[in-house]
DNA sequence: TCAATAAAGGAGAATGATTCTCTTTTGATA
DNA sequence: TATCAAAAGAGAATCATTCTCCTTTATTGA
């Protein structure tokens, strides 16, 4: 998602279009490490450094609510973001605060099969998440 | 899990039996609805007056430490705990801040084979844990 | 049974993420 | 380009959680 992108999405959402929120945006983009607000505040600072904390929770809220991130949960209290918005599902490190995004359709299409099959008593689904908790065995586990 | 599960769980892990202990395990189990710590402390004031806020958190830290709860996630920054052991995944409403648990064996071994069969590259899976998102259909919202 | 002692609890301050309030600025529109 | 509601800025306020320090208590082993 680059900058054009993020203006369509925003007045399709008929969000005015603000400095703020495109380095936001663009913030969690590239980090890409589902960021959480404080992340993203010291990397706007570098290109607005009297952006303001209340703007930072603000824009992130208005993003959230009109869909253009999602919020990624964590165990610790702390909120993280994340701009990635095809269906998918999460690695969690279980040594660090690592948190990859993880794609598998054959799975989805697996779990549609299944509850669709089963079905659950007295709950209609709308989605599912799966949180996959384990080690990352690669070099990078900074992130 | 009644009182002397209690206790016979606490010895195991060396943890001392004290009252306050016991008071918050049964409380999450009696309110049987992923409380949070200050739904734990306004059940506990009413046998234990004088129990003190940081003890309920203390508590509730050595309790997931020690495996006899386990934390749940929600997209708030609020901590909920869960009591129930056994695996098992969570139905979260869209709706409101209620969660039930979710047993699913067929499910589970299903997603065994699946991972087993395809893998994480650079990743190697400890649990996985399903968030279902939906509606509850049923009566009793308020949990 | 009791003394010793390390663990746990109590009280209230401190912290840290997030939210609120109020004022000023700005993007969209006509 | 003026208008005006939406958004941003600043800093205080809030709320869940954690910390500090002191007191109490559960366990142990004499």
């Amino acid at each position: 998602m680059k900058i054009d992108e993020i203006r369509k999405k925003l007045i399709e959402k008929g969000l005015k279009i603000t400095p703020q929120r495109i380095a936001i945006l663009e913030a969690i983009i590239k980090l890409n490490n589902h960021p959480t607000a404080e992340l993203i505040l010291d990397y706007i600072r570098k290109t607005h450094p009297n952006i303001a904390t209340a703007t930072v929770y603000k824009v992130l809220e208005a993003l959230v609510e009109n869909g253009l991130i999602k919020k990624v949960q964590t165990e610790r209290d702390i909120m993280r973001y994340d701009a990635f918005l095809e269906k998918h599902h999460h690695l969690y490190s279980s040594e660090s605060d690592r948190i990859e995004d993880y794609l598998d359709d054959e799975l989805n299409e697996m779990l549609s099969r299944h509850f669709e099959k089963k079905g659950i008593p007295g709950f209609k689904i709308e989605d599912i998440k799966l949180q996959i908790i384990g080690k990352f065995t690669d070099k990078s586990s900074t992130k």
